[in-house]
DNA sequence: CACCTGGGCGATTCATCTCA
DNA sequence: TGAGATGAATCGCCCAGGTG
């Protein structure tokens, strides 16, 4: 069996193998382009079953065997408060909508030294336990989440790695910026993907991975996950939920009722489902930290089903400052920051990343296509 | 005043342009 | 045609300020 690894960074590749079974099996590593968008050259050149996994975001890592993934990886060091945490939300949910297992690697608390206060620790929302473990209810994928080394709760001040935020990093030069491979989380997370590795080898690959929830290993993770949502005071109104509203679609198809005429009438999936449920910002228009969190509510409250079809409440995001009007059954909209003209002009901007739009032709010696000057 | 929320930016990377 | 300059998109991460 051969097996191929995607990176976008090789020294956490090579750290990744070097503490796996994979450092005993044939493989070749490859770099990921992550997307169209930031990499139009290349990222044609990606395998489909790949670019699957890229469709709304790009993981540090991916592994496969005979060219179908068997796992990816995620890893941050980000003070995972408020919506922070949710930010790869979108990575790990794509993963596993494709039926390829994902594994979110973060620190448990960072330490953030703020102005005229001592250094503290930023400590991490568990919702995102709960997240997880709603993708894996609907999915039957593991999507496991393991702690990023730290000195947390060691007390922040004296931290033996305040420099670093408190973060540990493994010794070796070789794997810069990869968490310390000797950390018991560490270890766990290898000995999970090792198990990943049996189980599509012995069993394949497609039979494997839907066996993979009833393995002791991974019951007993998804288990500490589901301890620490509630041992670290875990509950359904923070952030980004707190940031949400349900409201009648009612309200939602009167306020948007000026935009119906006879060219353009509203969809009948929005129309069919009662309740509404609406992630409201008020910022500048742009990527991160939204998506996730966004991709993160549709698991939390909506989705009951594999397809975005199948949500029990529609899932809107609204850019500006939102009030209901219950005398008229509608809502207000007040945005300075940003408009929907924001969102028009990015989509309007990314057509020049449309390789479909660009004129090639045959080079005159027919040794592939070049752009036509 | 501890905790939580949520709006923000700089560094990096890469494609494309410009000029010799 | 190639090298350096330029501009833009993305990534990765930040922590001020509000709240109870």
């Amino acid at each position: 069996m051969k097996y191929r690894i995607w990176y976008s960074t090789e020294s956490f590749a090579d750290f990744i193998i070097a503490n796996t079974n994979l450092k005993n099996k044939i493989y070749t590593k490859k770099k990921m382009y992550e997307s169209d968008a930031n990499n139009s050259k290349n990222f044609h050149t990606m395998p489909d079953h790949i670019k699957k996994i890229l469709y709304l975001d790009a993981p540090d890592l991916i592994i496969e065997i005979d060219h179908e993934p068997i796992f990816s990886v995620e890893v941050s060091t980000e003070a995972g408060t408020g919506h922070n945490v949710f930010q790869r939300f979108a990575r790990l949910a794509a993963s596993v909508e494709n039926n390829v297992p994902s594994f979110y690697i973060y620190p448990e608390a960072v330490i953030i030294t703020r102005q005229n206060t001592a250094p503290r620790w930023d400590k991490i929302n568990p919702l995102v336990f709960k997240a997880l473990d709603d993708v894996m209810s609907i999915y039957k994928i593991p999507s496991l989440f393991y702690y990023f080394p730290t000195d947390y709760p060691h007390d922040a001040v004296t931290s033996p790695n305040l420099l670093k935020k408190g973060v540990k990093y493994d010794q070796n030069r070789n794997y810069a910026g990869s968490p310390l491979a000797t950390d018991s989380e560490m270890q766990l997370m290898f000995s999970a993907m090792n198990e990943i590795i049996g189980v599509v080898e012995n069993q394949g690959v497609i039979r494997g991975r839907e066996n993979l929830l009833n393995k002791r290993l991974i019951i007993d993770r998804r288990t500490f996950m589901n301890q620490e949502f509630i041992v670290k005071g875990g509950t359904m109104n923070t952030s980004p939920l707190s940031a949400t509203l349900k409201i009648p679609t009612q309200y939602l198809l009167n306020y948007l009722r000026k935009h119906e005429n006879t060219h353009y009438q509203i969809g009948e999936l929005l129309k069919s489902r009662n309740e509404t449920i609406i992630y409201k910002v008020d910022a500048k228009f742009r990527g991160d930290p939204y998506p996730g969190a966004l991709a993160a509510i549709d698991y939390l409250l909506c989705r009951e089903g594999k397809s975005f079809e199948e949500r029990k409440y529609n899932l809107v995001m609204v850019w500006g400052n939102l009030t209901i009007d219950n005398v008229n059954n509608t809502l207000n909209i007040i945005s300075t920051k940003s408009t929907i003209n924001d969102f028009i002009s990015s989509v309007q901007a990314s057509e020049n990343k449309n390789i479909l739009s660009k004129e090639y032709r045959l080079s005159d010696n027919f040794c592939g296509t070049v752009k036509k000057s």
